[in-house]
DNA sequence: TTGTAAGCGTTATCAG
DNA sequence: CTGATAACGCTTACAA
């Protein structure tokens, strides 16, 4: 099973490999003829340039690694289709690895794209952060990177995020317009920017509706399912219900829905819930559930076309782009669907 | 930014490239303290072996090339990163590709990673299986590929697949021995051998529980919870809801019990309902879902375990795994839980 | 328009 | 044990 190469083709036709390899490469001149000969004579020959070859000699992968804190996450796979599709259609192959929410890993996964070469790295950093410093470095030293999520303002380079703190306002408005008493915010991990972001949109919205302190509560959850229902269990445990409770995703509100109706409350009868970055599972489970909807397939592509301008231009600009999204209201956040909130 | 190479090093410490190659690869005899000096000043000068380099002059890319039907669905996420953990810990690179349910999509991501130079595959057929005949000659040419799941026994070269017929039979007396009348089964798209398989099971249950024709019935839903929401409207608009319906994947049951409890029907006193392929919803629906599981993981791994062997050695036989798994029984599927199936 | 030959960063063969 | 040097398959000045 040897591979055809160029020469194999070049010999066939008594002609140079460098003329073969020019008939590939449309930007060189070369007769007509002899090109269509060649690019005939290959595919019966059944050959492919060798893209190995090619990175070697041209110094470049037309390979993109793309490194995302999980993959068993909707919003993740989402973006992988988005950067696919739109990578290879430029020509590029897109590498993916996953860290597991794992600092170290992540570091890993980068150096082994690096090392493989990849053009450009589209990075969606996992909780904490910890690897900024390398990656600023790298940014410094002119290397192609983009953020996508995951970080805030203060990032190095380009990166494409979400204003976290705009809807995390809208939503927890939409419960405090409900005259809700006692309005809880389960957030994610405290040392993740998208938690914090999401905290301070809900304490501003607390702040402009002077919600006093004893009426809301802040518990930092987590981004699993399991993870809500803890925090479900522990609030059952001290009798201490809230009328409503924010999420920080969706994950952790369908755990919270759960365990809230295990107990034996309803919802959004006894407890409203409102979650963040819609699943496919908002709409169903029952009651249906309310829910922050990013543009994430706009956004990754976004992150993508950034990329490649850093690739194609060195000196562009460092670029951060902030996305909104929408706030789905559902049945699961209306106590009174007579209001008109549905 | 220029890579520190193999040259530089070795000018660096007066030595040939050879000799730090070799300090490298410690397959070659070398002094034990050049050996350490090389390691410590390459290092320091931040050298990193080129593995584009090391492709090309090995004539392998240490790539394995994974092919998925698609991404959003837990069960090939699951794939993924067992492959990754597993392979990459081989020292191999693990490039993923997904096809989006679409045979053609997924012979060019195939194409693309042959040319690549893949050391082998691991495929996950679309819908369809629609490109055997390739595959079957790649694998006759000696090029290591593995399927996995999505294929039946006549799939030609290495697989490891999931016994489903075993498994829906064992989900359908479930259903059968609780004395319900009417049994419907929702299969996935007609031309899936995994659908193929799985209604088998369901018909051999029904076979030796001999049921009669008029009481069971397989309608074709899909994949989706969309296109289980579809099959229960039309069934409630004929009014034809029957006692239990065993689901081909979890997102048609979810869909399936959406719409039922959505029509006042209650789940599972009015109608018991079985899914498969367990996802990390079917405990956090309510009802929670039966539903069977899958060694997903485990068959990942096999999977990886067997194209390495196919990789190392040419002649490695064709082998074939078929796993077993789980049927774990929840409230979904139990209408009178006093008759201790829970 | 085409050919020659150097180079991309490695490994591997063969002398020494 | 170490050094030259020819591959690996392709691109790209430079010549012709």
């Amino acid at each position: 099973m040897k591979h055809v190469t160029i020469k194999d083709v070049a010999k066939r036709l008594n002609v140079s490999v460098s003329t073969v390899s020019r008939a590939f490469n449309d930007k060189y001149d070369i007769r007509k003829d002899t090109k269509e000969l060649i690019l005939k004579t290959a595919k019966e020959m059944g050959y492919h340039p060798n893209p190995i070859a090619k990175k070697l000699s041209q110094n470049r992968s037309l390979n993109i690694g793309v490194v995302i804190p999980e993959i068993i996450n909707e919003y993740y796979s989402e973006v992988i289709i988005a950067l696919q599709e739109f990578l290879i259609y430029k020509g590029y192959q897109v590498l993916v690895m996953q860290s597991d929410e794992n600092g170290e890993q992540e570091l890993k996964n980068v150096k082994t794209l690096i090392n493989n070469m990849v053009d450009g790295l589209i990075i969606a950093p996992t909780t904490g952060n910890s690897n900024m410093d390398f990656y600023r470095q790298r940014i410094n030293d002119g290397y192609p990177i983009v953020f996508l999520n995951r970080v805030d303002d203060s990032a190095p380079g380009s990166k494409v995020i979400f204003n976290n703190e705009k809807w995390s306002f809208f939503a927890t408005e939409h419960l405090i317009r409900q005259n809700l008493n006692k309005i809880y915010h389960f957030s994610g991990y405290l040392d993740m920017c998208v938690s914090q972001e999401r905290i301070q949109g809900f304490k501003k919205a607390m702040n402009k509706h002077k919600i006093s302190k004893e009426n809301y509560k802040i518990i930092e959850a987590g981004l699993l399912p399991e993870e809500g229902m803890e925090v479900i269990e522990d609030l059952i445990f001290h009798h201490d219900i809230p009328d409503a409770i924010f999420c920080v995703n969706d994950m952790v509100a369908l755990g919270a829905i759960k365990k809230l109706k295990d107990n034996g409350y309803r919802v959004p009868e006894d407890v409203a819930v409102v979650g963040f970055t819609e699943t496919r599972m908002a709409e169903l489970v029952s009651p249906q559930l309310s829910s922050v909807k990013q543009p994430t397939y706009d956004m990754a592509k976004k992150a993508g076309e950034l990329l490649l301008r850093h690739i194609e231009d060195e000196n562009a600009p460092a670029e951060t782009i902030i996305m909104n999204g929408e706030f789905t209201i559902r049945k699961s956040s209306v106590k009174n669907s007579s209001a008109g909130y549905l």
